[in-house]
DNA sequence: CTGCCTGCAAACTGTTTGCACCAGG
DNA sequence: CCTGGTGCAAACAGTTTGCAGGCAG
């Protein structure tokens, strides 16, 4: 169950660190052309495969956000997110309502709840600015 | 902003009726070969351009939901969701915890946060037998 | 040295779209 | 009829993976 051997090698440092960094809870591609100023010849792949990685030891985050595209976040305290419904962009809440219990709950065809979560979906401001210019 | 016009087709009723028949949450594969046992010649792109269309007229509800793939619900009436981390099935919660309010949320970078909902993860009963048998 | 990790490219999955024909109202 | 909807296939976007060589420890 324990991880066999880690290798700390610049791509999965510069990936971490680059994570922590910004508070854009980017994608993978996003991630990705960011690191590639330091690494430019690092690969997509390897940008997953560490993404993967670090998620997996508890290191970053894998955001269980609604929208098409997987999101990552370095900051791995609780805390809660927005969701922009049109552009999938994800923020920060800074003061968390308490998520409820799940204890004693019971759903049918489930074996059992984890863990409750609250997500809120918002309109950022670049997205409130293109709509309102936007006949859509 | 009104639809201009609309058509009920044999594909748009059956899907339509299908999904509020069936209680699993289907993704949009998983209906197209329910579909088909009626309508053996139905494309993939018929029901997701169907689905899409019944979600934006609102009749059914597109499930805000995380995981990689869509699913839809034809039970558009106010309830909760238990999603499975293993294999993305989602279950109905009974009873559902009321979500808080987002009155007066105010969220760095955007614009305005329209509501918010509660999340389960948990697994189902399918993943439970397997993820005992299996050593994982 | 050893074998985990990388770059590269091809493969895959889920979804969207262009086009010519079809059929609902 | 007329125009929205359909089937089909090709195109896309996001992600995963096989392989040969590279580098951390």
């Amino acid at each position: 169950m324990a991880q066999v051997q880690t290798r700390m090698t610049r791509q999965r440092a510069v990936i971490l660190e680059e994570l922590r960094k910004t508070k854009t809870h980017p994608t993978a591609d996003e991630l990705y052309s960011i690191v590639r100023e330091r690494l430019p010849r690092i690969s997509l792949g390897t940008v997953y495969r560490n993404l993967d990685f670090l998620a997996d030891s508890g290191e970053i985050r894998r955001l269980e956000a609604a929208g098409s595209t997987k999101r990552f976040d370095g900051d791995i305290s609780r805390h809660q997110h927005v969701r922009c419904v049109h552009c999938g962009r994800i923020g920060d809440v800074m003061t968390p309502r308490e998520a409820p219990s799940v204890d004693g709950m019971d759903v049918e065809g489930f074996a059992s709840v984890l863990n409750s979560r609250i997500e809120y979906d918002g309109i950022c401001q670049d997205c409130a600015g293109r709509v309102r210019s936007t006949s859509h």
